[in-house]
DNA sequence: CTGAAAGCGCTAACAC
DNA sequence: GTGTTAGCGCTTTCAG
């Protein structure tokens, strides 16, 4: 590997001046800039980024921990980060957390000897805070900036950036009520997700503010995955009960999908006997028939909050929270 | 940050020491030993990675190079592989191509100032190996695995891990005649990607294998992206021209998710009046209304032969061909 | 079996 | 404006 010696040996200078001149911050003489440029330029020099990292004391990586990347919105979130993160020259290490928390531990306490410039709490679980806080400080303490993506841990000092769950979710229950599609059922993870929890927050407002009252019949709690096959599930079970419903708003696109699925099953006609609405957004949303009305999640812009974090460069701001606006979306099923 | 000459100091030993109880090779009295990792315990000492990168010559980071991460089939690589490559304790970085090849180069010309350990080439363009070639060698000489996953570049010396593309589309053509679909028609990229081109190959094949021709008119090549809309735009196109067709064989789930909207619009039944088959296996494909045949990927088999790739610790072994078997899955659309 | 020393490649102090 | 030196944290000779 051709080093910063090689290129001051061969330009005639130090080494020293070889990495001012690639810093760009001191003041080096037109020509010998110019020497150690041809000098760079022959060699094919590339400064080595773990040595820059070592001497730096961090390095110019931020790692996504996700939930579950084969969750559409996932998967559109760590494009967009890692495109905005490019931009800034961070390189996205990516970690699946499979929902399983000790996995969240475990990797936050890597982190620091990892020397990443930060890491992206992408999880929708309800997290055990006292066991995590310790861990979560002793990485912000060395320098790792930690920011959380989809839940609000503001209060605990962790910039947030959250998309707006409840509001999103209260309009689209707002719409279906006043499509008088009622009474409208709730599909999603509750329990054990705050994302999930968040949306039917909204969900149940919306009823309220709407003069509807929340059935405990029509919500339907799901443990495992946040997939389709969840929303066929739950949506088949109530269905097998014959629970009347008008509409079913789900915590996802992926279980939306699986709840149409169960309503075609069982000869209803969506969106006339039955209507679904999504969260996501989801691009395919669009070409299942009928197509998905859902709750769109603004990614690029939550990417761009992230991008904005790590622009400034010195320890992170203010541990503020960014509500990212969500959009109704209408398409056939709602 | 606590380091080995603290935790040498603690115990009363020589960083050297700590060293080597930590590396587990060289022999250290069991004495000695307790008293570091004693030491290690109470100082909650973690071993700087980037230090033994620097240190090793290479670190411990894998790059995932992928075309397009929202598309669903790479969404389920990257989370076999990560796995996979934390079984060895490697990290993934993920890398989005966004179907541009210079960006390809400029990520690969990075590669060994990052330090890679390896970089997965997982995009399906047809590359200008000309051109890739030298920053290719470049980058195995200074010690990062090159490893194809999703095309043969086992003529280049690079060790391939391969879908059985042309295997999965004969097999599902050959049931789609045997169904009486016919004519059978194929949506995909075909000029620019090779993996769609090897999926046109095994279409062809196997339509001539069964006494059927190769209809240039049934054969739609799509220009952008592999989702959905294009997907829809080219059955719409052929449906408009008044083409006649008994099924659809797409080369990707999105692409017949998208064709099946487009029959569905038309006043089509589906599978009754066109059949559809798409590529892929994604785990949604259960439940679109009518549920999509598809030829299933084996995306932990093929994460599997990455994890075997890294395992052998030394240079990468011969530059073998690892093909990946697809499934044909039979559901309610072929 | 253990310690001392060197050096991976880089840059920030400190001279001059 | 430029060179010299030191040291980030680690592991691996080389001695003992």
């Amino acid at each position: 590997m051709v080093s910063v010696v090689a290129v001051a040996k061969r330009a005639g200078v130090s080494p020293a001046t070889v990495s001012r001149v690639l810093g760009g911050q001191v003041r080096v003489s037109a020509e010998t800039r110019a020497r150690v440029l041809q000098a760079i330029e022959e060699l094919g020099y590339r400064p080595n980024e773990v040595a820059r990292s070592l001497r730096a004391g961090r390095g110019r990586a931020v790692a996504l921990v996700t939930g579950d990347i084969e969750q559409g919105i996932n998967a559109a979130l760590a494009k967009n980060v890692q495109s905005e993160l490019e931009a800034l020259g961070l390189d996205l290490l990516l970690f699946n957390m499979e929902h399983r928390e000790e996995r969240l531990r475990h990797f936050l306490e890597r982190a620091p000897s990892l020397a990443l410039r930060g890491v992206l709490l992408s999880a929708p679980h309800v997290m055990d805070m006292p066991t995590l806080l310790p861990v979560i400080q002793a990485a912000i303490r060395s320098g790792v900036a930690i920011v959380s993506l989809g839940q609000d841990f503001s209060a605990e000092g962790i910039p947030s950036i959250v998309n707006d769950n409840a509001g999103g979710a209260a309009a689209a229950v707002a719409h279906l009520i006043a499509s008088g599609r009622t009474p409208v059922a709730f599909v999603g993870r509750i329990e054990t997700s705050v994302v999930g929890r968040a949306r039917f927050d909204g969900y149940r407002a919306s009823l309220l503010a709407n003069g509807e009252d929340v059935d405990a019949g029509l919500v339907w709690e799901i443990s495992e995955g946040y997939r389709a096959d969840a929303g066929y599930q739950a949506t088949r079970a109530a269905l097998k009960r014959n629970v009347h419903f008008g509409a079913v708003f789900a915590a996802s696109d992926e279980l939306a999908l699986g709840g149409m699925a169960a309503a075609a099953d069982h000869g209803l006609a969506v969106p006339d006997e039955v209507a679904f609405m999504g969260f996501g957004g989801l691009s395919w949303g669009a070409f299942s028939r009928p197509s998905l009305s859902t709750v769109a999640i603004d990614a690029p812009a939550a990417a761009r909050a992230v991008g904005e974090v790590f622009k400034a460069d010195g320890p992170p701001g203010a541990a503020g929270l960014t509500i990212i606006p969500t959009k109704l979306v209408l398409r056939q099923s709602a």
